[in-house]
Parts: C-alpha cells; structure tokens; sequence
DNA sequence: TTATTTAATCGTAATATTGCAATACGTTAT
DNA sequence: ATAACGTATTGCAATATTACGATTAAATAA
C-alpha cells in the first residue's frame, strides 16, 4: 500500500511522526544545522555546501516549510530561509516530553 | 531515484535522521507509548490496542528493534518488547543537542 | 528590451514504505 | 505426536520518497 492509516490514529500521534519525519532525512537535517549556524540561508548557498541539485534542495526546504518548521522570505532574486522560532519551540517540547515519558527500567524482561 | 545520498553527509547526521525516521510513524510513535506505559509489551497487545494486522506490527516493532530503540525477549512463546535504554538516552541527548542549537531569532529575515 | 540571476515547478526514473493475506516457525499444552 | 498459540517471514499491490534534467517564473542588471 505505502499509505499510513492515519484515521486509526490520535492526532497527537499523528502530528509529532508528521513533524519527526520532516526532520527524517540527512538533507533535512544538514539544511537545518547550516540554517541555525548562518541563522539565516539561502537555497543557492546549500546548493553549494551539500553536494545536492538545487531542484533537490528546493523540494526539501518545500517540505520544511510545508511541515512549518522554517519560513521564506522573498528578497529581490533570492529567498531567505530561516527557523519558524514557535514551531521549532513547539516541537522541541513535545520531543522532550516524549522522550521524558521514560525514565530507566524499573522491572522489564 | 528514492535513494538518499548518504555518502555526502555525516556520519552524525545520517545517525540522527535515520533513528528520527524509525520513529516517524504513527504506528510506531503509539507502539512506543504503549510500550512505556505498559512498562513492556507483547506484539498481540499492540494488535488488539492499535488496529493493525499482526504482519504490520510486526513489521514496525522490527524497525524499532533494527534501530536498536527497542529489545524483545522471547519468553517462551510470546515476547517481551521493552524500550533499549542506552539507546533511548542517547537519542534522547541527541535530540536536546539539536533542538537546542537553536536559540531564537537575533535578526532573521 | 534583453540578459542574468535565483528559485520553483514539471516530469520522470529508481527505490522505499506501508499494509495485509498466506504461510512458516518455534514453543507449550494435550 | 499433534494441536494450539504467538510471532516472524514472504510475497505482493498501492503509494510515497528521493533525485535530477529541463523548463518556467520572477526579479534585477545592463
């Protein structure tokens, strides 16, 4: 099938894989570092620093900024991309509660 | 292609984006849930509770386990999911790193 | 106007993912 | 031995993802 079943799902499960799997890819993830480190990127500059088409990296800050987690903003020619600081908030908090709903293993198998 | 280039990443960040991707699936976030709640699970538990066929469970629970975010342990004819420890703190380490890389817009576009 | 620059979109090929029925595999019970 | 139970594996269909060449679009420069 390769279609998720999200209807049998809490929308609170649902959002934090949707949010998870934006992040999923190296591409993804290597955007946001260079993103975070210049505070601010344009999308012929990671062009040039990963080693990826620009097509390429177009569709995957599309998929960044349709999941919310960075914004564009039209500068003459070029388009400046920068973190979504209440997204990036946001999720950074439900990571942290997820992953503080465990605490070390009182008692498994 | 739907082939990622992983060879032009780092090692880090092929690390980070494969365990965020075994964990980017709503399946998968609700079998972990259950599986720290429970404390431990058994794979018909996770049929019964989520709505999916056993083979899909199944599945999910053998990505988590490939990822090493999850251990079982036969106990005769069933077995015993629990959450990896190590791995769950180190990813959850990771994580806080990440997110907190990031810190507010001091003149974004 | 006509280039030039930068980024988005389209189309497509290759591969990956999701889900399940059918089946196989171990373990325990009879 | 054989039946029952719980799980893993196989095979497959439907859909999604990744990557890029070709093209388009929109803004500035000449």
């Amino acid at each position: 099938m390769g279609l998720t079943k999200t209807e049998i799902f809490t929308e609170e499960q649902n959002q934090l894989a949707t949010m998870l799997k934006a992040l999923a890819h190296p591409a993804r993830v290597a955007i946001l570092q260079s993103i975070i480190r210049a505070n601010s990127c344009i999308c012929g500059d990671l062009v040039d620093e990963l080693g990826l088409a620009q097509p390429t990296i177009s569709q995957h800050l599309r998929e960044l900024k349709n999941a919310g987690i960075i914004q564009g903003t039209i500068e003459g020619v070029k388009v400046c991309y920068c973190i979504e600081p209440k997204a990036w908030n946001l999720l950074a908090k439900e990571m942290n509660v997820f992953f503080n709903s465990y605490q070390d293993p009182k008692g498994c198998c």
